[in-house]
DNA sequence: AATTAGCACTCGGCAACAAGGAGTGCTAAC
DNA sequence: GTTAGCACTCCTTGTTGCCGAGTGCTAATT
């Protein structure tokens, strides 16, 4: 089953024109362009086959053609050709990097927002996950008789911290006590392994050191049980209201209360692994994705995967632009976050 | 120019009824009311003395009619018979504090959510100024030979940090008389004044006790320059996309996006002093607003005015149940936060 | 003098219909 | 194998006519 060269092209051109335009593309108004050398009556017969093959449709019997999801697929595996970012847009890009940051929860929003500016798509960004991350510091500061902050802080200068209500029992020596026994065995751990080294390691020394140790070892391993989510970044979220194929207002709604949800996303971007991915239409496994199209991209800091950024469209989308535009970012910002990281 | 008792009625029914259907209200309809015992010949007339007097109008030449915004102004200032709440309701809304809470940021998520939940319009709130809260402790953490976080907690048990550069000239105990000075001055200062008070009263101290002093001044001072933003909260931002005024693809466009800057929303909302405020279409002064309003309440603890709630829907929105709930929450919101505001 | 019945008129919405255009599929000629 | 030609399909647009809901005005009624 496999196609000739005239089909390719064919192909091709057809998604080419239909991303440009968002309009049906007919036999005619095809061989009037450049690339292509023969008549409608000819590409009227290949497009015939091409449709048995699956990869374009019709919208309606007299109509032009149009990419299927499997067009898209193909078009998108075999046939696109890469292309090159402008001036422009490379500086665009590496002015998000311009400024001298710390924090990449910083960097990270800007690059969102950049990445939805120029595509006019709506842009995701997965932050660096946590719980990586190795424990630096543990603090912890009573706010009154009942009440304390517990903070913790990781090797790359992320805090995160947890109110919590101090056991009776426990009285400002306890407290000290506790969160030197705390740093004393837990610093290099990573968050992930947190609670498990407290029960297994920290117990034993706080029986030792202090009276109430076990309600006192409950109420921390509590602060830390809250699974620690990485933040998802959005840019762009209202640009899909203006592509035509979402003229359609519950279309618009349930893909904006899916976006709005998180959850759903969340799931749809984490699990990728490293490199380019092209998630087309149904193939996201989501009806209020059915007319999207999802790129996503990975980025590092040396060998390890931190987070990823994405791009969601329509199917109708600028997979060449767009993916030339991911690679950039993302190579840029492990770059970026590779020194960060180094200086740990 | 004062309105008879029937004109009254009539306006009050109109706006009713067309908050219910979403409908011109003609006058054979109005007149097969109950609460209406006069023919529809008559309600014609007082119908045109009405639009006369701005309160209410056409949308084409034979059309029933439409309430005007000097139409809902007067039925809100007016007419609005307080509704009150159903024991479902109440009992959702009770529901946000059923768990015990140290983090109002939780508590104010929820609400939002809730809100947006009950009304089907968009909530928001803006969460309690971090600014006023005062000082509890300042904790610097090296992260290595360059940089480190700094950590500010608000008596309220509120964490901000901010990662920064370590100027090169200071050593690891500099950094550490640094920090017991700052604490031994500044606890108890609301964050708001902590610049202030650092440059008249610390950096005194700091010259007497660290070698490099003013660089060590700046480089905190400048961490803490940064304004500390009231967060907003949003529930339901999709909700609007389901009323039938929002069929047009373009007032949605730019009521979403006006929503996603944030920057209008907090200046519309940030001002208001303690009660129920109501803002009608064009008083709002944003033309994506043109045809919503805007209803707004304040929460606080004591006597101190901590943030505000508030729905944004369509003009023609359910006043009188939105302000019901706006009141009985604030009202339990205040209650609960001045309970955890007492213990500190 | 206030209210109401009656009636002519207006306008939006809907369905039916026609014309035009873009496109296809098929057949026959090149 | 390619292309010209043609009949046919279906969407789009515009026109027309009609119905229903509503108004404003006038004249009759209370």
């Amino acid at each position: 089953m496999l196609l000739t060269d005239r089909q390719l092209l064919i192909l091709q051109v057809i998604v080419d024109d239909f991303i440009r335009s968002a309009q049906p593309v007919g036999s005619r108004s095809l061989s009037k362009k450049e690339e292509i050398s023969f008549s409608s009556a000819t590409i009227r017969n290949e497009m015939s086959d091409l449709e048995d093959l699956g990869f374009i449709e019709k919208t309606h019997t007299s109509s032009g053609r149009v990419p299927s999801e499997k067009g898209y697929r193909y078009y998108v595996d075999h046939l696109l050709s890469p292309q090159v970012l402008n001036q422009q847009d490379v500086s665009i890009i590496q002015s998000i990097f311009a400024e001298k940051i710390f924090e990449f929860e910083k960097i990270i929003q800007r690059s969102a927002k950049i990445l939805s500016e120029l595509t006019n798509y709506t842009s995701i960004v997965l932050g660096p996950a946590v719980s990586i991350n190795k424990l630096k510091r543990i603090q912890i500061i009573p706010l009154n008789k009942e009440t304390a902050v517990a903070i913790f802080v990781t090797d790359t200068g992320h805090v995160e911290n947890r109110t919590f209500s101090i056991p009776a029992s426990v009285d400002a020596g306890d407290l000290e006590k506790t969160v030197n026994i705390l740093n004393d065995r837990l610093a290099g751990v990573p968050l992930d392994d947190l609670n498990d080294k407290i029960y297994k390691e920290v117990a034993m020394l706080l029986r030792q050191h202090i009276h109430n140790y076990d309600l006192m070892l409950h109420t921390i391993a509590d602060s830390l049980k809250m699974p620690i989510h990485e933040k998802l970044f959005f840019g762009g979220k209202t640009n899909m209201l203006s592509q035509p194929e979402f003229h359609d207002i519950s279309k618009i709604r349930s893909l904006l209360m899916m976006i709005d949800q998180e959850e759903w996303i969340y799931n749809l971007i984490r699990k990728n692994s490293a490199g380019i991915h092209v998630k087309i239409g149904r193939e996201n496994n989501n009806s209020a994705m059915e007319n999207c199209s999802l790129i996503t991209a990975t980025y590092s800091a040396g060998q390890e995967k931190l987070g990823t950024i994405a791009i969601l469209g329509p199917t109708r989308m600028e997979y060449s632009r767009v993916i030339s535009l991911l690679k950039f970012l993302s190579k840029d910002l492990s770059e970026v976050l590779t020194k960060l990281y180094q200086n740990i």
